[in-house]
DNA sequence: CGGCGGCTTGAGAAAGATCAAACGCTGTGG
DNA sequence: CCACAGCGTTTGATCTTTCTCAAGCCGCCG
């Protein structure tokens, strides 16, 4: 079963030369946000796979940003039956929504090994007295994350489900190659097909079934429990959807 | 068809006397706060049932605030299909993700006479820079967001047909009376069943025969193209979901 | 070697979609 | 005042998608 872990062990990498700054993908900081970036900053957390990182219910006092590897959050009801929100990647908050309002409302994983940065959720404001750049960025996090939800509601509530697993895996192979997760070219999304099913709200069979049409259309390719993707604009053809792009992405 | 408005129409009710800060559900403005805010606001909006506020893939220069009505907001397939989304009422932000990363992505209807708060987007790097107070109430609201679709996807992605419908009829009786929209004691959802079923992402005629089975159970009634949500608390019992208490919420 | 987790397959059952028709309002124009 | 059209709702019949149950396969690890 899933672990759990709590503490910062390690300083690791510092904010000043944060592997991420190299992805033309994010935004730049100044030498006052770089500052105090890495006082905010309190540690890095490693997880392994399977590592439960937060939990429903709970209340934690940090807030964390992941740098490298894959994580997913989900929620469940009574019945035990599961349902994945989302994947967050390199660059990606977590636990934002428990940072603002309360009580975490969904579980947090590491899908592979995983390092993250960890913050303070109590000097949150104190980063929007001192940094209102910072403050929007935080804000262009979540308003990005509200848009993907609005995407992934749309699919699971309309589309069939060859669209609706054409759709996701286009979104993760895209959603990973730019934050360079891509190699030699193509993504390997390290997800099962349970753990698809539970995404697409169909049962693990029907998913399989499915995800062996796109398959057999030579769009993705299942290997070492995992999916890679070998065509994401024919998939994202197939599904209907299009990359929507977006004004400068922040980095945080 | 849905008809489409733009302009700012009147100034009407100012700032300082807003009808929303006597619900103890908000949080109170200091008085520097009242004064930003009384010159953030260029006006007033009306709108008619039916009327188009914000279109998929418009960019609008402005951001609003529903002082009065019911909206909704939902994007559909290349192939029609439609899905709602959320449906924003007194208190709640509109188009705070077009603001911060460009384009609309889904487009936003008034479901019933509505009449919303103008603000001008170029001003929101002003309202961080200024009231770090009101950015993090305008970031808090876009983590409620996140957390209500969260929930939704949830429901869509793993609840039975009946139990879906329960849900979204006691989470929009829970959040029309939160703002004072309960006459006495019971809620009028101005939602048509089309409009159900485009939520649940269902068909309508299902959505029909669903929604018999809760109005069976006395836990609704169909009136004048709406439901009157008759017992909240037994759909909640009945859909397992139940409401989670927030940390004093922001206003703006 | 045995067990477990992940994938695959088939068969029958259930949930929900689609098609078709009709009903009851309401608003409109003759 | 009536005829009629349009929208929202209701109902029944049939078809499709997806689920559930059940079993088997494979590779990995203890």
């Amino acid at each position: 079963m899933a672990k759990t872990a709590r503490v910062p062990n390690g300083l690791g990498v510092p904010c000043r030369s944060c592997p991420l700054h190299e992805l033309e993908h994010f935004r730049c900081f100044s030498e006052d946000e770089l500052d105090f970036m890495s006082g905010f900053k309190i540690g890095e957390l490693r997880l392994d796979r399977g590592t439960v990182l937060l939990e429903e219910g709970a209340r934690s006092p940090h807030i964390f940003t992941v740098l490298e590897g894959w994580t997913f959050r989900h929620k469940s009801l009574e019945d035990g039956k599961r349902q994945v929100l989302n994947y967050p990647v390199r660059g990606d908050l977590i636990g934002l929504q428990a940072g603002l309002i309360g009580d975490m409302q969904h579980t947090v994983e590491a899908l592979t090994p995983v390092v993250l940065c960890v913050f303070e959720k109590s000097r949150l404001r104190e980063l929007f007295e001192r940094f209102p750049t910072l403050a929007f960025d935080i804000t262009w996090l979540a308003a990005r994350e509200e848009r993907i939800l609005d995407e992934h509601l749309l699919s699971i509530g309309r589309r069939s489900a060859v669209q609706r697993a054409a759709y996701l895996l286009a979104f993760l192979s895209r959603r990973a190659r730019a934050v360079g997760l891509a190699s030699n070219g193509t993504v390997h999304v390290p997800v099962t097909q349970h753990l698809v099913a539970d995404t697409l709200g169909l049962s693990t069979v029907h998913t399989n079934k499915t995800l062996k049409k796109l398959a057999e259309r030579k769009l993705i390719r299942w290997r070492d429990s995992g999916c890679d993707v070998l065509d994401d604009e024919g998939l994202m053809e197939f599904s209907g959807w299009f990359e929507h792009p977006t004004d400068g992405r922040p980095f945080i």
